[in-house]
DNA sequence: GCCTACCTGGAAACCGGTTTCTCACCGTAG
DNA sequence: CTACGGTGAGAAACCGGTTTCCAGGTAGGC
């Protein structure tokens, strides 16, 4: 406040021209006599002018701040592709907000809210409000991608995991080794990834002429916990966990209940989080190319913000085998 | 842009009144008419008015974003900060926004200076930059903290963890078990935290009589990977990490080795990341009150920006006995 | 030599709010 | 009945930029 930092009226007296001229030369535009020109450009060196952002933002209409809304912030999965965007949107020297909507759906819809106001563009990344809300949404006419969920009939570019092929893959491992009871431990009952990996499961299975064993858990390890609780006694010998964490906490109840993996139970996630290489067993998984996602769903927002047609983009994942499947016990 | 959004002006349009009388009425400035008040309060509703929160920055000169830079995001340290301060942010309704500096120094300040103009605030989480750089962005007179970093004699508030007291603990637990020959595995050569737990760790291994065995690593599996290539190979039986990440790259090398912890090597790491409790072994670690930091930081921030003076807030870690360290080989 | 076309750069309007200034009108006191 | 203080609300200035509009000067063509 003390510090009066320089404003475009400064540098224009300072350089006896109009502030026009000076917004003129500093942004190139039209012709401008050269003389004044070099003037105009010493002045705002030497008095180290810096255009307002907020002003700009105002007076373009455009503020180089986009904003992304993430489900959990603590979900290892999230930080990585929030790494990517940053990184891919840094490039065109776009700032990022950020908010955790907690898991909940009504935070996320006055997140998005706030949000659409204040930026050029939105990523909601796995977000959790229905179909309806993105819809209402969309009417505010603010530039939205979605990651790692797609609306067929919305018209919202997305940037997406294709899940079909690897979760086919993911059983057939299992029923090669033997398992015939495979549980999957549903995520968020709201999330579009759980949808598709609920459903590629079920198709995989039935494939297989297996039951579809399907027991509702969440995203954490301590609901991966929970919804394991009654599993160690059951006939169930393989379990394919909505991620990696769940995995981990259907772990540690099978610990708790003196199994072990992958001997008593073969334990499968998703994301290949870092810890899952580290693990004991290590986890077998599935891995996203998170980086590929994250700067995918950059770029699909600012072809938007070029006016370019939304499209969606598919990412492959790959199925990672470590030491948590093996046979079942005899 | 098809679609206008409604301005004060349209507000003021359809209550009969002026801009001023809608901006008094809706901030509960000044006293206006009750019948007035009401019938401004009906057209925004109806027109379902909200403030342009880029003109609101420009008229108050306060914008409702603050800053937050990390070294790396994909550290699983920050996200867990970062969801802490944003929590703590979201009660005031601020928005932060994210940069991610890539352990680059050159780049935090650039990204510093940028989000200096427009941010109200900034919180900087374990800064790589010089104490000089540092001191010359306070010139610019925007509110800053530190979070994870302290420097003494400039004056600005910080939330620290205070170290000395875990790191003898962690020392003497090693000492406990017999080993003598213990190395730090040190991190960033710019990082502060790495600076008070090398230093921590010279004070506590001479306090007992012990050589202070240091080797440069750095913050990511791979640094520890790398730094502890020759140590499989070497007399020491005990390693301390400077996160648990390099504690797992140095795990992974005794594993490539033949070796294994903690029966051929003791590993000690810092962070608590989710993946120390399920690694094999389980890693003996440092917690640190990320949550608590997070908040600090943010109550900091908002102090600051309420003109209180800048204090230094310090929280307690705790030491994780877990299964990586046990005594040293016969 | 004069008219027109173009180029340059300043004045002013604009983006969408807030806040100061000012004036009209009210009731009350002298 | 008039002078005065207080209050409520509109006009206008302001935040710091961009952009449109227009006037003045120069150059080129006839």
């Amino acid at each position: 406040m003390t510090v009066h930092r320089p404003t475009i009226a400064d540098v224009a007296r300072r350089a006896g021209v109009s502030r026009a001229t000076v917004s003129r030369v500093l942004n190139g535009h039209a012709s401008v006599d050269p003389d004044l020109a070099s003037r105009v450009r010493m002045a705002a060196d030497r008095l180290g002018y810096r255009p307002n952002p907020t002003a700009l933002g105002l007076a373009r209409g455009v503020t180089g701040v986009f904003g992304v809304i993430v489900p959990d912030l603590a979900n290892p999965f999230f930080p990585e592709l929030l790494k990517a965007i940053e990184a891919a949107a840094a490039t065109a020297d776009c700032r990022m907000i950020v908010a955790d909507s907690d898991e909940d759906a009504a935070q996320e819809v006055r997140l998005a809210e706030d949000l659409c106001r204040r930026c050029d563009g939105l990523i909601l990344c796995s977000p959790r409000m229905s179909t309806a809300r993105l819809r209402r949404l969309l009417a505010d006419r603010t530039p939205i991608v979605l990651a790692n969920r797609v609306e067929d009939h919305l018209g919202i570019p997305a940037a997406a995991i294709a899940i079909e092929r690897v979760v086919d893959e993911v059983v057939a491992h299992l029923v090669e080794l033997g398992h015939r009871r495979i549980c999957y431990l549903a995520g968020p009952a709201n999330s579009w990834s759980n949808a598709t990996r609920e459903a590629a499961f079920r198709t995989a299975t039935r494939a297989r002429k297996l039951r579809s064993l399907v027991i509702r858990a969440g995203s954490s390890t301590e609901d991966g916990y929970e919804a394991a609780s009654a599993l160690p006694e059951s006939s169930v010998t393989a379990i394919v966990a909505f991620n990696d964490l769940v995995a981990f906490g259907a772990l540690e109840r099978y610990l708790e209940a003196g199994r072990n993996a992958p001997t008593d139970i073969s334990l499968v996630g998703f994301d290949d989080i870092p810890a899952a290489r580290f693990a004991a067993p290590p986890l077998t998984t599935v891995r996203f190319p998170k980086a590929e996602l994250g700067q995918i769903a950059w770029q699909l927002l600012k072809e938007r913000l070029d006016g370019r047609p939304a499209v969606v983009r598919w990412v492959e994942p790959t199925f990672v085998a470590r030491g948590s499947t093996a046979p079942p016990p005899a």
